[in-house]
DNA sequence: ACCCTTAATAACGTATACGTTAATGTATGC
DNA sequence: GCATACATTAACGTATACGTTATTAAGGGT
């Protein structure tokens, strides 16, 4: 048997919401959600309690289901946490001692961006840089560090993918990644930090900027 | 006018686990919370939904809520984060400038904490803790490390509860808080950052040795 | 014309009903 | 005696019904 009604609910919003088909600020009936999805309103209105917990809508008596907009400072915020995070995960990942095998993965999603890269595809290169992301904080091994990563990342995707044509091409980006993988190699723990936090600092100056600077107030 | 019934679920079951009534890694059908609480499944259906997103619970078929459990790999993970996070909070809070007056509250806090240390009042002292490092990172100022913080300290919040009497007079512990709180104050984000982290590294080591030790595998 | 009162509406919050399904126990065949 | 098939049961998932309440619109008074 498949999924559950709520769960099927609870991915197809999230697709609705990370798509922009649910644009960004706009509100919807928990009525009209359940007969778009062909359900009825029961498991809608639990997809979206859940999805409430998870901050990618707010739930208003009378005013439906809201899907929260990104302004630049919760871009700020958002990747301050990212940043101390994921470098936390880089650094815990050197000490655990990975063989090349192990790191197998994220060598080939640098590889994917690199290919990317040369085939100028901006959205193949943000879906190798995720997964690598994804992948560095899977093997730092800390199950909260995972959840909390994988939720703000969620909540940013919207506004990542909508600035993404903007931006210049992440050349440096690649290095970066390589430099940090190499130090989890040979098992330097607070250069992987270093090399990390600063990545990610980039990348939170470069979006933050550019959010401010075009006037995206609300993404 | 009151809050609605699923607010009410969510404060009373939330303070059930906080309080032990429902024991860690016990199971309870939603019949039988409904019961207990004088309300139908909908509600109590609909809290513990949004407890399953704050991780303080499971909700499997045909076996009820499960109140999650918490393992010394668990705590060791939760105060990872909150060592990163908070001691981001507190370099932030340095570089904001506050004013004497600004880090009233923490001081008062401080203040809490030595009386309740000089009384021998435990269960005073951690209410005052917690008060600070939730000051501590609201001085912080940014919203998604208040929300992650408040929520891995729910988590672990039962579980600290009831080593508290296991540990030794935390002493230190207030001198620590007052070095970081100096550190805010004359502006020293750097040294706000690795005093702070110095003494959440403290309180992991303590906590998850004290957890691993008793064999007090699931609190 | 504007404001206040009031009625209509619609969306929600919650109770309830009911079909589904997994777990348990029982009976039957080997 | 053991395993397997079947019946029973109980908890859940979901639809639905209905009372409540905020919002909107209308109407009357100033």
């Amino acid at each position: 048997m498949g999924q559950s009604q709520t769960e099927q609910a609870l991915s197809r919003l999230r697709e609705m919401v990370f798509s922009g088909e649910l644009a960004a600020g706009s509100n919807h009936f928990e009525a009209d959600l359940a007969d778009r999805l062909g359900m009825s309103r029961t498991p809608v209105r639990e997809a979206a309690l859940t999805m409430k917990a998870q901050g990618l809508v707010d739930v208003q008596p009378r005013r439906g289901v809201r899907v929260c907009p990104i302004s630049a400072e919760d871009m700020a915020d958002i990747y301050d946490v990212l940043c101390e995070l994921e470098s936390l995960a880089a650094a815990r990942a050197a000490e655990r001692g990975y063989t090349a095998n192990d790191l197998q993965i994220a060598q080939n999603c640098i590889d994917a961006m690199d290919a990317a890269l040369t085939d100028n595809d901006r959205t193949a290169w943000a879906e190798a840089d995720d997964r690598f992301h994804a992948e560095l904080v899977r093997l730092g091994g800390n199950a909260r560090v995972i959840e909390i990563v994988a939720r703000y990342t969620d909540q940013v995707r919207r506004a990542r993918m909508m600035t993404l044509p903007l931006r210049p091409l992440p050349v440096k980006s690649n290095e970066d990644h390589r430099a940090v993988l190499d130090a989890i190699q040979i098992g330097d723990a607070a250069r992987a930090r270093d090399l990390h936090r600063a990545h990610r600092n980039a990348a939170r100056s470069l979006l933050t900027g550019l959010i401010r600077d075009l006037g995206l107030h609300r993404l």
